[in-house]
DNA sequence: AATTTGCGCAACCAGATAGTTGCATATATT
DNA sequence: AATATATGCAACTATCTGGTTGCGCAAATT
């Protein structure tokens, strides 16, 4: 069973889950309220999320409150780093690499 | 059928196709020979990497260069964008929360 | 012209996933 | 003590997903 941040966020009430903890910590009824989804269908996200490091608990009486250990959301943003800098270049180097290609392959026909 | 950036990214193949085209472009072929993945199985997750906009292609002679679109992985940033202030902020506030709901519920009780 | 190569597409399959239903347990409320 | 509430857990189901196999087509090589 994979059971990586990745894929924890994948899902997109999963998303919606986290964003709603935000600024608060939440009960599993009281995010239910917010979905269409029933009850254990949340519960069923919340454990994902629990066990994936993105969510920690804390019981009050017969209640358990949730909340997003949003550290955890550094992971995603470490793998988007080295990606960073090449949304930000301008260029397209698909075409020079083509056309580098293209140059050595008749480089080596000539060489027959 | 879903076919969002979350839910291409979350396969852990899908993230090494896209660093590996991270410098250059490249063909299916070459791709799966990085992989102990089948050609075919490579090209079904280049099919839904380039279905949520994430790789573009180029045909050149009997060959498919694809590259990685890396400005759809703003989308991915984005999201994250909320959150960041959170990851960096040192306390808990999970704690205090609760002491606020449990001094409120003591209040009601006094009402009464 | 015949063969090889690079590729996509469709059918099929096993395992994962999201959701539902039913039940058990512990804490509140009456 | 009896009931209501908040929650987790297990079983079941439909759908999705990743992979394989087999096929067809177009470009390159012979």
């Amino acid at each position: 069973m994979r059971r990586d941040i990745f894929q924890a966020i994948a899902d997109p009430t999963r998303r919606a889950i986290i964003s709603l903890m935000m600024m608060q910590a939440m009960t599993p009824n009281a995010l239910a309220e917010q979905f269409n989804s029933s009850r254990q269908a949340v519960s069923k996200h919340i454990r994902i999320l629990q066990e994936c490091g993105l969510l920690k608990s804390k019981q009050a009486g017969r209640e358990i409150y949730y909340q997003v250990e949003f550290k955890k959301l550094k992971e995603v943003d470490h793998w988007l780093e080295p990606f960073r800098q090449m949304w930000e270049d301008r260029f397209d180097n698909l075409d020079k690499y083509l056309a580098k290609i293209q140059k050595e392959k008749q480089n080596a026909k000539r060489k027959k």
